[in-house]
DNA sequence: GGCTCACCTTACCATGTGGTAAGGTGTCTG
DNA sequence: CAGACACCTTACCACATGGTAAGGTGAGCC
């Protein structure tokens, strides 16, 4: 498949999975958003489920450079854990998308038992794990015990970023704008005292 | 409409659409669920969407008690506070099933233009603000401030009440009880930290 | 008795769904 | 030149969808 084509088509069925969810969508919606037939978009992906697996397939493996990228960052454990953070919780268009698909996937997946999916998490929420557990003095902590520190956080981040459509409904677009000024420094608060809470015991 | 019947298509419905989402469910089988006809399911409420509204409108209005209660439960705000989210964080199946609904219409209102939908968290939320406020040395947070810290929280408890499903399956039921139990503590740790970030300044 | 009305039924329908079948066109390779 | 193959087309299909139409039953009310 021509790699173009193939980006484009990932893209625009991760962008509308997004939005409209797995069964908010239909093939053909994604193939008229392509320019072609049905048909077409069954010729490079036989059935539904596989597009939409190739598109969670794409995002795991750019979940994972990113990872090891901020890993090689810095080498303070705990200044990495932040700015790992802190591009998480980046609003951009692209970011804001791909949070909207994995939380709906996190509600989907409780039906259908493709536990293959969940594997891309997986890896991700080990390696989040150990770089809590390397931060000073919490080497101690059992790995259930990191893992709800960093998934309280990382709650925090992806609830706030899937939210200012409907926040921007109700309190205004100013009011939305300031706090996402105020969301990182907050967010570093969170972390540093979630750490600081651990380092006392 | 009997009040019976009306409770009972609400409840099955409700946890249908939480199950599935809206696009997930039909109203057929719904009515399959209630063991009567999808016209007699129409019969109450003349359009899907009506239904849904329904379903929405009714954990609006028990949200609302809720929080009247929380408020009433103690004279301390932060004691309050803390009781009130260790509610939300409550792992009952019926909590959970409505964490997952409205997580979903989190997502799903982006498209469809269901501005009144988002009444029922206004009230929710400047409710919540109000709260955070009334904790002694935060009385003069920004309303912005003051809801993203109840967001942060909000969206950490959210988050992890939606994830069971998916944790158990990459880490183990074991691992997840583990989890279950540490949680609050640390839900109640990060609540007094943001407090304290908060007053120290 | 006759009327309304809440509550339910079966029949039906236009539309949209995921997917199959079969075929066409160009490009690259032996 | 022949064949394979990637990539696209139109036609078609069985089935599920939300919703309409029309009618039936029983309880309450005048």
């Amino acid at each position: 498949m021509q790699t173009d084509t193939k980006h484009r088509l990932l893209n625009t069925s991760e962008a509308l999975f997004a939005e409209r969810g797995f069964y908010g969508v239909s093939i053909a919606a994604i193939a008229k958003e392509m320019g072609f037939s049905k048909q077409a978009l069954l010729h490079h992906y036989p059935t539904k489920e596989k597009l939409y697996g190739a598109v969670l397939q794409r995002i795991s493996d750019d979940f994972l450079e990113q990872q090891l990228e901020a890993e090689q960052a810095s080498h303070d454990p705990l200044k990495r854990l932040k700015t790992f953070y802190l591009g998480l919780a980046k609003p951009s268009p692209e970011n804001v998308q791909r949070t909207r698909l994995l939380m709906r996937e996190l509600l989907d997946n409780n039906g259908r038992a493709n536990s293959a999916e969940n594997w891309y998490l997986k890896g991700f929420l080990t390696r989040i794990i150990q770089m809590v557990k390397a931060v000073e003095g919490l080497s101690e902590l059992s790995d259930e015990q990191a893992l709800i520190t960093a998934y309280q956080w990382l709650g925090a981040v992806n609830y706030f970023l899937i939210s200012p459509p409907t926040l921007s409904g109700i309190f205004g677009e100013a009011a939305l704008e300031q706090m996402h000024r105020d969301f990182n420094t907050q967010l570093f608060g969170l972390i540093e005292s979630g750490i600081d809470a651990h380092q006392r015991k």
